[in-house]
DNA sequence: GGTTATTTGTTCGTATGTATC
DNA sequence: AGATACATACGAACAAATAAC
């Protein structure tokens, strides 16, 4: 179902289609706030594309204030404003 | 700065102003041999242009034989004969 | 403590489509 | 028609830090 998801032949492209994908999770509330996004791996796997195109999508949500990322740990979603999250802990995600 | 040196309404192609840029690096011993120039990246990030211009800056070097290129490793200045350096040797840079 | 797996970071290679000059 | 330039997308390989066992 998920790489149906995605339409190759569409003008939208292909790394913004998951973004907005990714974006109705966490609107939905499906992707909480401070837990982790599925990998780059995992949204390879999952949407049958490239690497470069499932981090091009992360890098999209990170640029729009969906999420943030920490170096060899995972990208985590973000308190949005939007959203009413609390002020960022000191302690970190998990 | 960085940006400010290219002029894309110049009749002299955007990828050649950066190629001229990174030989005057060169030339001026800014950029050593054996040691690795700027990735596409950088130069994508310092010029403000695309990954396909920056390829082709360095495509150009490595013709007019200023660099030489290890895939998955990044673009080394090669020794010129005008600058005298020794025979190629099979360790490679670094 | 050490090994392995996971995950993001980095780098170059290649190809396609579009637009502009 | 051709060269230049940008954006997108897939591929491949390795590095480095972290996590798991």
């Amino acid at each position: 179902m998920a790489a149906g998801e995605i339409d190759h032949g569409s003008p939208t492209p292909v790394y913004r289609q998951i973004a907005a994908l990714l974006i109705a999770d966490i609107e939905r509330g499906d992707l909480k706030v401070n837990r982790k996004i599925p990998s780059e791996s995992d949204l390879v796997k999952r949407f049958g594309v490239a690497r470069d195109t499932a981090r091009n999508a992360v890098r999209h949500l990170r640029e729009q204030g969906y999420v943030f990322t920490v170096p060899q740990r995972g990208t985590y979603v973000a308190q949005r404003p939007s959203t009413g999250g609390e002020a960022p802990d000191a302690a970190g995600p998990e």
